[in-house]
DNA sequence: TATGAATGAGGGTTCATTCAT
DNA sequence: CATGAATGAACCCTCATTCAT
């Protein structure tokens, strides 16, 4: 049976290895299922005994690929002794970026894909296959000490800031290359970081 | 010729016309070019005449469509008397997230669609077909007077801040409803602003 | 899987067989693939199981059709006991017109595609699935035993002579009709054949 | 009257020689009426003032092509003293096959569509619009002087076997080019005259 | 489980032809 | 005569999905 299975995983695997190259080298929409079944070396009827259709695969892969960024990350920070919390969010968001400035294909296609409810399932949904337990992370980080006013906000902001302006930077040079972007990044970054540290927030809010 | 060059301008905009409705009810992938040219009444070669295929009405919709949005923002802009640059800033986003929140289809439209490269055209080739000049508002806030470090940078991180937390918030409340983001993203975009203001940097920086 | 391999190859030979009707009755350019697959009670899409295109059946085809017009005249020359070379071809040539006169749709079809290249073509590549070896039928007759000139420049011009002219004479009767011609071309295929024969080249050339 | 008149034949003349290239270029099959209109500047409309459709155009052109070839030829032949026959029969077989090699695609285009039927109505109808009568020169070369058995037939095979021989040979080399060809046409080609000619009828017929 | 032949609706696109101007 | 916008049938081809093996 453990031979049995095994094979069963090796054909899931071989599918989703498959499905990640064509969707990042020739877009989801041109991908046919036909051209992953035909590359990874399984019959048309097996693709459909694994998963439900190509978006059922993306999403699959959506949360792998980033989910792997994030843990790879996590373990670089570990291998550091930064202690200070605003220290050890810009050294994940820099490795992070540093990542994607690596694998560009995996940066079209996580940027493409990543919803903020996407990553929150990631977060929730991690422990399912994988070694991280990503909520135990984000709530040692911000949620539990109580320095921050409303963590979810604020890093759902970091997220979509890093998501959106690396993008364009990191494939399109546009308007600017990553390298120059950073320095800006991590600046607004510590500045949303301020704005929500609970001990921060003597000065007089006038939001329009 | 008049009134044929009429009959032709009504054809084109009831092809645009149907193609935004079906675009954002049942997204552009979904969307058919039978079904736009069964909907907007014309023949199915009638389409040919005026778009290449259904992205050449998709580039020409978004460009308009955002073309609308920034050009209402101005005039309301105009319609105050509201001096101050970072107060003008901040009252043209939140007329344009106001503007999105009553409009949520044109929200999910744009925002899917809307890159920065995209958005540059629209600066720059909006005068085509478009009473406003943009570029000249662009220079006129940011380009001319010397007070930005790199404004192209500064715009665009604003442009991409917004964008990008305003779709899950207004469409989908997540984290929070657009109401709660709000004092949140003005607070950020002045920070970001701050940032970039040449007589503010004294400050030190420690970008990682 | 004899089942279903016979099931194939009957599906095959259906479309073949109705595409060579279409061609032949309504031609190629009026033959749509829909008719084909209508006709051969096959859906759309299994047509292109099969064939790459409407101009990959139709080479199939006259490869095919235009083998088995030679087959049947070998196979009717070795019930002979002819022996010498020229009333051996001449022998070819009359059946080969007997067939063409009783199939004039066969005649259409190979006339209008078998090109110089294509006739190559099946003679090399006949054995593929063909019980007769053309290649070696060709050069036991012309190329091994050194008695003509330029054996290959004298069968073209034997088979060009009789397909342009046997075209108009069999179907249209112009200018005169079939067995009207015969004696000249043969007449003409004997001179082709003694102009390259080695030891008749005695005579005075006087090519302009 | 006569600027409209002109003006008219200019019309067609452009939607003729428009046709022609782009026949000869892309092919008869590829080319679109709208790709005629286009490239010769007239209304699409226009077209069908002049001709009923495609193939309306194909054949006159078709016949006025290959007049112009053997116009050409004729011409050459004049301004020579050759007086014998054969001799000149030969002369405008090469001179035709010189032309042919200096201008292939117009060779492309006519041996595509040259039938012997076409080739007559050529001849009969030549006198329409050109100031050469083929019809004399035929009869007064094969015709008149009853030194041929069967002129019709006679010229018909030597039409048909240069018209077939040298498309392979003069466009692919196949299965030689044109140079060592030649004296195998000529050759051929006198002795289809031979046995045509009365006189020389003395040997034994033997057509199998 | 795994296969892959078969399906057929539906996609985008072309183009000869018409006809109101 | 000339125009060219409009037509819509017909084209080729793709592909997600099914199901008998």
């Amino acid at each position: 049976m453990s031979k049995i299975d095994k094979n069963k995983q090796m054909k899931r695997e071989s599918l989703l290895e498959t499905a990640f190259r064509l969707f990042t080298s020739k877009g989801i929409q041109k991908t046919s299922i036909s051209d992953i079944v035909e590359d990874a070396g399984v019959a048309k009827g097996t693709f459909y005994l694994y998963f439900k259709d190509k978006y059922d695969i993306r999403n699959k892969l959506i949360a792998h690929k980033s989910g792997e960024v994030f843990k790879r990350a996590d373990l670089a920070l570990q291998a550091t002794d930064i202690t200070e919390l605003e220290e050890r969010v810009i050294f994940l968001i820099d490795n992070i970026i540093n990542q994607l400035v690596e694998n560009k294909t995996l940066l079209g296609f996580i940027s493409k894909n990543l919803s903020w409810g996407m990553f929150k399932n990631v977060l929730i949904g991690a422990g399912e296959d994988s070694e991280v337990d990503f909520y135990d992370i984000y709530h040692s980080m911000f949620g539990d000490e109580g320095r921050f006013e409303n963590p979810e906000v604020m890093v759902f902001m970091m997220i979509e800031l890093v998501g959106a302006t690396c993008y364009s930077a990191i494939l399109y040079s546009e308007p600017v290359g990553i390298d120059e972007l950073k320095p800006y990044i991590f600046r607004t970054i510590r500045g949303i970081m301020a704005m929500h540290r609970i001990t921060g927030q003597t000065e007089t809010d006038s939001d329009i």
